[in-house]
DNA sequence: AGCACGCCGACT
DNA sequence: GTCGGCGTGCTC
């Protein structure tokens, strides 16, 4: 039997980032298995933290007195050896903290909260009385005032208060109360005779529980009030008279009511080269063969039906699939397609759904009642078993990188589970990235590809409008006269046009005319952005909000004016230019409330709107067979970036967005307005030709060491002194340099592109590399250093392969 | 992280 | 002489 438990505790810290001992006392023997979260005591004191259970042993590896585990928190494990191994893996690979790994893996209704609150000790006195008010616990929350804290602590010195820990599951079951007949249908009679014939209620509650009682039927409460008309009430009255009991039974929170799963979709019928991909994809998966395939597909060559009939085959072998989606694709769409056709057995994840709806979802997986997830970046942990399939859609898109830590890529751990499932990997894109792409080339991956549309729809016509002449013939605001023309053509009619404004680093922003001076925010080194909605200057980064300034804060001059271009401006334009247009917007603003995305496109799609504007959100899961033109106001803003990818991400987002132009039997139009008409990632967009551009921009990453030609980690470190992160960011350049070879370069150290973020000071450096054995153990050399400074405030954070260079 | 221990300045 | 400031080290 074993008595020792090896806990991760819940304290993301460098110096506590492994396993603790903890003793099983006799109680809970055999009650704890790896995968469960405890609670124990840590640290002197009285602490209590929560902390999750990774192995157990006959005997501890530490020679102090252990200390014993004081509650389990799960009646069974909420993680399974293969995503605790995966979560040890994710800490290692990334450099975070093995719990953070361990949250990021479960649901968020799973991580516990700690509260703290003070009682009045052995020794209160006035004070305490005076602090806790009349109350008898006081809560110590992080927004408490530093004087009264101050004062708290001593209190607690003088055992004038006493310091209690609580942990509190946020994890809440959802229970439907069921009736349940507890006489039999004689007895029920027998009660009927003897109520008042006039008493109807009760009369027909009792007809009622008489037959439950003879069908041995438990309908729930809400199903009686609807039916028959009973109220709530009317039954707990009965349940104290002893004839029923009302039991609460567990229900799952369900995210698409509207999908039943009894009419399912059949297998459409495939083209040549949809059936070619889908042997090959079904062999691997027939004979569990961890194969990584690179699907190249155009837009409208029907992928997502290819990935239903390999969904499909792994099913028929008893086997689970998994298929992530970006978030920004996760449309009711696309979830009707898999829902559509695996009913049920789908169960689906993403940002859009309760905390409450994500547990459920998370549960059913768990417990094996779906064997199909589709998800967004974090599904890639879903708790499924026995995979047998997995799919990254969009395997380009940089949302599949988490940005904070752990900084994981999607397709890695994806990768790194197919391993372990013996399954196959397909990576599906019409314009995958260049790292994949390189890989498929050296037989890495296997590329497949879709070279044709269903149907040989023709593609649309893409003309590229050189905004640098547009303004002598007649362009007007960011509209060229082309572009309003056709916008014009198409409200006659009764088409509908798309709109794309390409926001990425080009937000509105308000800039005095006189002296040039543009509204900062206090705590971050950025413009503050505007938005018209609140008539309020916000900043992106850190919330900051502050009213717009009727003069300048510098020169004090009235010429202070809004800058940029933003979809609420355009939109305001659009007003004016097309007066008969019914507009939707489309951007953070419009769509942060829940379902708020969903709303939005349903209404395009019922024709509530001539034109939909919107940023790149809408570039993805569009399908609306009226769109006859997409119009992209601004090709090139995120050409000028000081990031090597910007080339790809134009490219990827303008042939996305034209592939979604003209999809049905009507001819499509895309107008694409540039400052950089002859930019070869325009071009190439515009001949929708991914491998002309893959040949010219390996090229050029060739010419610069960059991916995928090179490894890249991104080595940030902060600090509230901003010399001190000079100071530090110095050495470590240094200490890497010595240590990595001449191959490798290193570049900067360079401030953060916003320096100052949060009231803290950034500053980096970039490795390139191609063969570095010292650089892992140097790193994480460094980290064992930095943990020793942690005190003095530094905070060092390690992204290898960062999507974000600035 | 958080909590205790420990070693130096302004008070009863 | 002590109370309490926050620098340093440890947590099974």
């Amino acid at each position: 039997m074993p008595t020792v438990a090896k806990v991760i505790v819940d304290v993301p810290t460098m110096q506590t980032d492994r396993p603790f001992d903890y003793l099983i006392p006799s109680v809970l023997d055999g009650e704890i298995r790896p995968g469960m979260r405890v609670w124990v005591q840590f640290g002197s004191g009285k602490r209590q933290v929560s902390g999750m259970v990774v192995g157990l042993a006959e005997a501890p590896a530490f020679d102090g007195e252990l200390k014993p585990i004081l509650a389990v928190l799960d009646p069974e494990p909420v993680m399974d050896q293969e995503r605790l191994d995966l979560a040890h893996w994710l800490a290692q690979t990334t450099y975070a903290f093995w719990i953070t790994c361990i949250q990021t893996m479960l649901p968020t209704m799973l991580k516990v909260d700690t509260v703290r609150y003070v009682t009045a000790g052995p020794a209160a006195n006035e004070a305490t009385a005076a602090l806790l008010a009349g109350r008898d616990q006081l809560e110590l929350t992080p927004d408490l005032d530093p004087a009264t804290m101050a004062q708290i602590l001593t209190m607690l010195g003088h055992d004038a208060l006493t310091l209690h820990y609580q942990s509190k599951d946020r994890a809440k079951v959802k229970t439907v109360d069921h009736v349940v007949p507890l006489l039999t249908p004689d007895a029920y009679a027998e009660l009927q005779a003897k109520v008042r014939a006039n008493a109807a209620k009760q009369q027909l509650l009792l007809t009622s529980l008489a037959t439950w009682a003879q069908t041995a039927q438990t309908p729930a409460v809400k199903t009686i009030e609807a039916t028959i008309g009973l109220t709530r009430s009317q039954l707990t009255a009965a349940a104290g008279k002893g004839w029923l009991r009302l039991e609460p039974r567990e229900v799952y929170r369900n995210p698409y009511p509207q999908y039943t799963g009894e009419k399912l979709t059949t297998p459409l019928p495939l083209t040549a080269d949809q059936q070619a991909v889908v042997s090959k994809l079904n062999d691997a998966t027939g004979a569990q063969r961890a194969e990584t395939f690179l699907l190249e597909g155009v837009t409208g060559s029907g992928k997502t039906e290819v990935y239903l009939q390999a969904i499909a085959k792994a099913l028929a072998m008893g086997r689970t699939a998994l298929m992530l989606v970006p978030e920004i694709a996760l449309t009711p769409q696309m979830v009707q397609r898999v829902k559509g056709r695996f009913g049920n057995a789908v169960a689906v994840l993403h940002s859009g759904l309760s905390d409450g709806e994500k547990f459920d979802e998370w549960r059913r997986i768990a417990r094996g009642e779906a064997a199909v997830v589709v998800g967004a970046r974090s599904a890639a942990f879903a708790p499924l078993t026995n995979i047998g399939l997995f799919i990254i859609d969009e395997e380009h898109e940089s949302s599949y990188k988490q940005d904070d830590a752990p900084r994981y890529h999607a397709r890695d751990v994806i990768r790194h589970r197919a391993a372990l499932h013996h399954a196959p990997v397909v990576l599906g894109s019409a314009t995958p990235s260049l790292e994949s792409r390189a890989r498929a080339e050296k037989g890495v991956y296997t590329l497949l590809r879709l070279p044709n549309r269903i149907n040989h729809q023709a593609l649309p016509t893409v003309s590229v409008i050189d905004m640098r002449e547009a303004y002598q013939n007649g362009a007007q605001g960011d509209f060229s006269k082309e572009l309003l023309t056709a916008l014009q053509l198409r409200l006659k009619r009764h088409e509908q046009s798309v709109l794309l404004l390409n926001r990425r680093g080009y937000s509105s922003f308000v800039m005095c005319r006189e002296c040039g001076y543009v509204v900062q925010c206090p705590n971050c080194d950025i413009s503050l952005t505007l938005h018209m909605d609140t008539h309020t200057l916000k900043c992106h980064y850190c919330g900051h909000e502050e009213a717009i300034p009727h003069t300048c804060p510098n020169c004090g001059s009235n010429k202070i004016r809004y800058y940029g271009t933003g979809t609420q401006k355009v939109e305001s334009a659009l007003h004016e230019l097309l007066p008969a247009a019914r507009v939707l917007r489309m951007d953070v603003d419009t769509t942060r409330k829940k379902g708020g995305h969903e709303k939005i496109l349903r209404a395009f799609g019922n024709h509530e709107a001539d034109i939909l504007l919107g940023t790149q959100m809408i570039a993805k899961g569009l399908d609306y067979p009226d769109v006859t033109l997409v119009g992209v106001i601004n090709a090139d803003t995120s050409l000028g970036l000081p990031d090597f990818r910007a080339s790809e991400r134009t490219f990827q987002l303008l042939t996305q967005v034209s592939g979604r132009a003209g999809r049905a039997d009507k001819p499509g139009e895309v107008i694409v307005q540039s400052f950089n008409p002859d930019h070869y990632a325009i071009r190439y967009a515009q001949k929708q030709d991914y491998e002309g551009f893959f040949r010219q921009e390996m090229a050029i990453r060739h010419r610069g060491d960059y991916p995928p030609y090179f490894f890249t980690v991104k080595v940030t470190v902060s600090h509230q002194d901003e010399q001190q992160a000079a100071k530090a960011i110095y050495s470590l350049a240094n200490e890497l340099k010595q240590a990595l070879s001449d191959q490798a370069l290193v570049l900067g150290p360079t401030p953060g592109a916003i320096a100052r973020l949060k009231n803290r000071y950034y500053y980096q450096i970039v490795i390139k590399y191609k063969k570095e054995p010292q650089l892992g153990p140097t790193l994480a050399r460094i980290l064992d250093e930095t943990q020793q400074s942690t005190r003095r405030g530094f905070q060092i954070g390690i992204d290898r392969e960062p999507v974000n260079f600035i």
